[in-house]
DNA sequence: GATCCACTGGAAGATAAGGAAT
DNA sequence: ATTCCTTATCTTCCAGTGGATC
């Protein structure tokens, strides 16, 4: 045996179980939006077609994992029942474009890919593609948030009435973790989209534990993890975003460094390291794609919360901000767009802001704060090259 | 309870960059 | 090459908001 083989056997049975793209077969968790999906899909087995869908969450609430989970099941049952129903899974990540999609969907549909034509023809594709396929045909697109066009949308609930469309039903299921993605749709689409809304609340740590146990089970050899391993994974998930694939992120990481040290069991101190590593690499990867003002933006809130002056309204943030911007020779932008600013970085889920009543003069104010470990923070921000000044003022 | 005022968020428009059309 | 269009980012302006203050 190779001197360079790490025997990860007597930790994991399956690492697959574990993996992003793994699906689960049942999600009790989400049994009333299960029951929610259903009902809207139903119709399409009494010759009608289903509203349009949207379904929204954070991240690793389980949307995906539900619309897959349905799309199965109906298929199965169409089969059944002998109903022409058929479910096409797309996901947008990666894709900037509604045309883009359309010719990936082509590509899927036909084996052909239309990239290059015009986008005229390549619905056209899309639409005869459709058509082929007949019957109620629904569309998941997940992620939709990528697509900062909204030709798809558009065009899709009219398709039928405009002759693009003569034998498909078609209805769309939009997966987006961005709750304010349907407010920069155009009133028109939103018009005739004449969609539902799913919401997926965030996990409590008394639904991850009975997730991660399912996992556990499955992923991993009979007794090697422990429940208090388990409640502690789940319970730093529940404590940050509520998110199951943070969790089983912490359990699976934790499980590496049991089998990398040659450990037989997962311990509590595994899942503590690894909540350490897998924060610290979220935080990273967040960071990454932040403009120059949206660092310093974040900056300003740690720098705050370094001198415990949080939670911050906007104005103090902003005054550190300006600071800063003078520190690093950037330009200062206005508060106004310096709030903007901060209220994406709490859509990333790095500081968060409560609009609480009160203050000095009373209205409505944002308070905001790091959400993320402070030291972690400051050691990531550190990193980036840009901000070395800025970093410098912080203690 | 009238007034104050620090902050909010929508709107309109400026500016710059990138792409497509001519 | 030039013009036009789109998108993203930012500024400026301003009508609310609602507890604090008198």
């Amino acid at each position: 045996m190779s001197q360079y083989f790490v025997d990860r056997s007597t930790i994991f049975e399956n690492e697959q179980v574990l993996e992003e793209e793994y699906t689960p077969e049942d999600l009790p968790e989400r049994e009333t939006q299960l029951e929610e999906i259903g009902e809207t899909l139903s119709s399409a087995f009494n010759g009608g077609t289903p509203n349009n869908l949207f379904l929204y969450g954070k991240a690793g609430q389980g949307k995906t994992a539900s619309a897959r989970m349905i799309a199965d099941d109906f298929e199965a049952l169409a089969e059944e029942k002998g109903a022409d129903f058929t479910t096409i899974f797309q996901t947008c990540s990666g894709h900037k474009s509604s045309y883009q999609i359309v010719c990936s969907l082509v590509e899927y549909l036909t084996g052909e890919d239309p990239n290059g034509l015009r986008a005229r023809k390549a619905y056209d594709m899309f639409y005869d593609a459709l058509d082929s396929v007949g019957g109620t045909v629904t569309i998941i697109l997940d992620e939709i948030d990528n697509i900062n066009d909204d030709t798809l949308l558009y065009e899709l609930p009219r398709a039928r009435d405009n002759g693009h469309i003569e034998e498909a039903q078609v209805s769309v299921i939009g997966i987006s973790n961005d709750s304010s993605f349907q407010d920069n749709l155009s009133p028109k689409v939103k018009d005739s989209l004449n969609e539902e809304e799913i919401n997926f609340p965030p996990y409590e740590a008394d639904q991850l534990r009975p997730i991660l146990r399912r996992r556990v089970e499955k992923a991993f050899v009979d007794g090697v993890v422990n429940d208090a391993t388990i409640r502690l994974c789940a319970a730093y998930a529940a404590q940050d975003k509520g998110s199951a694939r943070q969790a089983i992120r912490y359990l699976y990481r934790a499980g590496d460094l049991a089998a990398n040290n040659d450990d037989d069991r997962v311990t509590e101190e595994h899942a503590r390291e690894a909540e350490e590593i897998v924060d610290r690499k979220n935080i990273t990867e967040s960071i990454r794609h932040l403009t120059v003002q949206d660092h310093l933006a974040l900056v300003a809130v740690t720098a705050l919360e370094s001198e415990g002056e949080n939670p911050a309204r906007t104005r103090q943030v902003y005054s550190v901000y300006k600071n800063l911007a003078r520190e690093i020779d950037a330009d200062a932008i206005a508060m106004r767009r310096v709030r903007d600013h901060l209220q994406e970085l709490d859509m990333i889920g790095i500081i968060s802001g409560a609009k609480k009543a009160g203050g000095s003069r009373g209205g409505k104010h944002w308070y905001w704060e790091l959400s993320t470990d402070l030291g972690t923070t400051i050691d990531v921000l550190d990193d980036v090259d840009r901000l070395d000044d800025a970093m410098s003022t912080i203690v």
